[in-house]
DNA sequence: CTAGTCC
DNA sequence: TCCTCTGGCCCAAGACTAG
DNA sequence: TGGGCCAGAGGAA
């Protein structure tokens, strides 16, 4: 996923495109978030001894329900409204990609099935994390639970960072909180990474700002697409040889891919057989995303006996556990609530209808001052350089 | 901080 | 010779809490 | 599965 060597290129060549904020500044921000990916790491790391994961006395698997609980409640008490979008189906350009998954899995399943025989702990694992795999009823019962927690969470009609992007455009959101650069080639406004690194972890925040990202790379909307193209996005190959420097060299050369293709050496630089560069510009130009005109976004307050029926008599939680994150989010709404800075001072975020393709929103008035007071100061941007001189 | 637990 | 891409190898992928 | 790090191959200068 995402798009190779894009985080390195824009550190080099569009800097004033990242800056790291503190995580207490995203107190009372709206994020909108692909829980799909969420889920998928829980599969694979909660809970997990050898092929063991967390169930329920059915045998139903439940760490995704135990990570997303965990997840959500520490947002919540963050000062973090977060908003789940979930992937709906994928587009059908991906389906190369997804066949080689495929077939990559069912490898991993017939070596999972060997180690298994020979009885090596190790091995098994770490092939059977290789195979995991999030069902669609798994994907739903997140929803439930969010929907019990008083979050907003949507199905996408199709990729769930498209649709993060359309409602950060909207301005239903302040940011898309992940760490897949797809999402900027959506051209979601802004991009933050690192939000749900641990406390402990004092990893910043990272941001990046769509608008600065193009103009530090001297690029229009469209040939920034390109450069994610060339670079390595999901949905086709590369030129072999052309990596991202070059790519931004090129681009910067001849404007468009069509016009690198017919300056460049072919010989030397074999564009992919077939190659859909096309389609796939398409589909970052126009992703198939939610309507998301008139949708009013609420944070309610958890409802605990939905929580407890669900998690404790259905799940196997311990109910003194569900008590305590509900407890633990009141709490947070009511502290929200007493200081509420950023909606008092601003008011609530303006909705820009925007069309993709078609962006102008220069003058931004909803972001700009609402920093103001929170950040000290904040320090240049370190550690994605890529080491050399 | 680490090891052990969550279900 | 330098720069850039590639491919191989290795790793780690959650979060809380009791001690 | 992706990302960081390191070896080396090959064009570019």
């Amino acid at each position: 996923m995402g798009i190779k060597g894009l985080t390195a290129l824009l550190s080099e060549n569009a800097p004033g495109a990242m800056r790291e904020q503190k995580f207490t500044s995203y107190l009372d921000r709206r994020v909108a978030i692909d829980a799909s990916m969420h889920i998928y790491q829980f599969m694979i790391a909660v809970g997990r001894t050898g092929e063991q994961t967390l169930t329920n006395e059915a045998g139903e698997v439940t760490s995704h329900l135990q990570g997303m609980l965990m997840r959500t409640s520490r947002m919540l008490e963050a000062g973090i409204k977060p908003v789940y979008v979930f992937d709906g189906k994928p587009p059908t350009m991906k389906g190369g990609e997804l066949a080689k998954r495929k077939d990559k899995r069912e490898e991993a399943e017939a070596a999972l099935k060997a180690a298994r025989e020979a009885g090596n702990q190790e091995e098994v694992e770490k092939l059977s994390k290789r195979t995991v795999r999030v069902s669609k009823e798994q994907s739903m019962e997140v929803m439930k639970l969010a929907q019990l927690l008083g979050i907003p969470a949507f199905e996408a009609p199709c990729e769930a960072e498209a649709t993060c992007a359309a409602m950060c455009k909207a301005g239903l959101v302040w940011a898309v909180g992940t760490e897949d650069m797809d999402t900027l080639t959506f051209a979601a406004p802004r991009v933050a990474r690192n939000l749900m690194a641990p406390k402990s972890a004092e990893k910043p925040v990272l941001e990046f700002d769509y608008e600065k990202t193009i103009a530090g790379l001297g690029l229009t909307a469209d040939q920034f697409i390109d450069l994610c193209i060339l670079c390595g996005c999901d949905y086709t190959d590369t030129i072999r040889g052309v990596g991202p420097k070059t790519a931004l060299k090129l681009i910067k050369e001849h404007g468009s891919i069509e016009k690198i293709l017919e300056a460049i050496d072919t010989e030397k630089y074999p564009p992919p057989k077939d190659w859909e560069f096309a389609g796939a510009r398409e589909l970052f130009k126009n992703p198939e995303v939610m309507d998301v005109s008139g949708i009013n976004l609420s944070w309610k307050a958890p409802d605990e006996e939905g929580l407890v029926e669900f998690l404790v008599k259905e799940k196997q939680f311990q109910e003194d556990r569900v008590r305590g994150v509900c407890a633990r989010i009141r709490k947070a709404r009511q502290g929200a609530a007493s200081q509420n800075r950023l909606e008092s001072f601003f008011g609530p975020p303006k909705i820009i209808s925007s069309t993709i393709g078609k962006r102008k929103v220069e003058e931004t008035k909803s972001g700009k001052g609402s920093k103001a007071g929170l950040n000290k100061k904040s320090k240049g941007v370190s550690g994605y350089k890529s080491k050399k001189t």
